[in-house]
DNA sequence: ATGACCGGTCGTACCGGA
């Protein structure tokens, strides 16, 4: 079974791409961040076409996630507990199941700068997904919360630490924030970098930062023990940071020693399961 | 290629991103 997660930067504008990375890398789900569309704007149809049925929540121009799955999708939740807002609740979290494992996709808040409101509305946000976590690992089921963290968890995990003093992203507050999830049960799953020996999974568009290898790991696979013991290969899909139009985010790509049900994809279904859950985004 | 951003928007500059 393969699990990705793939900060797009608008699904509408990486939208060719994804369909042909989805064609190629032929994952049984993706967990998707930074859509910028509304739930019911996602372009449903063109994934369905390549077997996936979708759960989006989106708030329009801003934010938004999503899971696809080609091997089922149960159990939509849409806000973490006790959800904080910006003032109000934004779409940077969507959970399901997907052939027993539960997943949730998470787009943590930027942070902006330390002792920025939006800082402590970070804080605060992984709080309550750590709360959330400590609810969902009462179930004994194989479980991770992948996505864009905006935290780089060691000085390893950025080009240079010296050029990240003073910046969100590496603050002890902010990586405490991520120890918390460790406590809470949950283990980095460190993917292996295809070149460089950095598993990064972000490189800023600007300055030719990619091909310098001025990256960031910050794109996070956190997961419980049921679900790091079937992990058998994570890596970091550079080649996707490739080329013309891309996304400033490449996928994480995980590979699980769990079975894989048999069932009709999406796009040869007449309907998609559960189809109640899997246009009820929420809006605002 | 030794130089280098992109997406979205009642927008055609500015915000947000990290």
């Amino acid at each position: 079974m393969r699990i990705a997660t793939w900060n797009v930067n608008s699904v509408t504008a990486r939208l060719p791409r994804l369909l042909d990375w989805l064609g190629e890398t032929q994952p049984e789900a993706v967990c998707l961040q930074e859509t910028k569309v509304a739930g019911d704007s996602f372009p449903y149809d063109a994934v369905r076409d390549m077997g996936y049925d979708v759960a989006a929540r989106g708030d329009g121009r801003w934010n938004g996630v999503a899971i696809l799955s080609r091997a089922g999708l149960e159990e939509v939740t849409q806000a973490l507990v006790g959800e904080p807002g910006f003032p109000a609740s934004e779409a940077r979290a969507i959970a399901a199941t997907v052939a027993g494992v539960r997943l949730w996709s998470v787009y943590v808040p930027n942070g902006r700068e330390p002792g920025h409101d939006h800082y402590a509305y970070k804080l605060a946000w992984l709080a309550a997904l750590r709360r959330t976590v400590e609810a969902e690992l009462a179930v004994d089921r194989p479980f991770a919360a992948l996505g864009d963290y905006n935290v780089a968890p060691t000085d390893a995990d950025v080009w240079d630490p010296a050029a990240f003093i003073g910046s969100t992203h590496v603050t002890e507050p902010e990586r405490a924030a991520l120890g918390g999830l460790r406590e809470a049960g949950l283990t980095d799953i460190v993917p292996r970098a295809l070149k460089h020996g950095t598993p990064f999974t972000y490189w800023d568009y600007r300055a030719g930062s990619f091909h310098k290898n001025l990256g960031m790991r910050i794109d996070l696979v956190l997961a419980n023990g049921r679900f790091t013991a079937a992990v058998s290969d994570a890596y970091v899909d550079r080649e996707a940071r490739k080329g013309k139009g891309p996304s400033d985010h490449a996928p994480v790509v995980v590979d699980l020693d769990l079975p894989v049900p048999a069932g009709v994809p999406a796009s040869e279904r007449q309907v998609p399961v559960t189809p109640a859950l899997l246009h009820n985004a929420v809006d605002g």
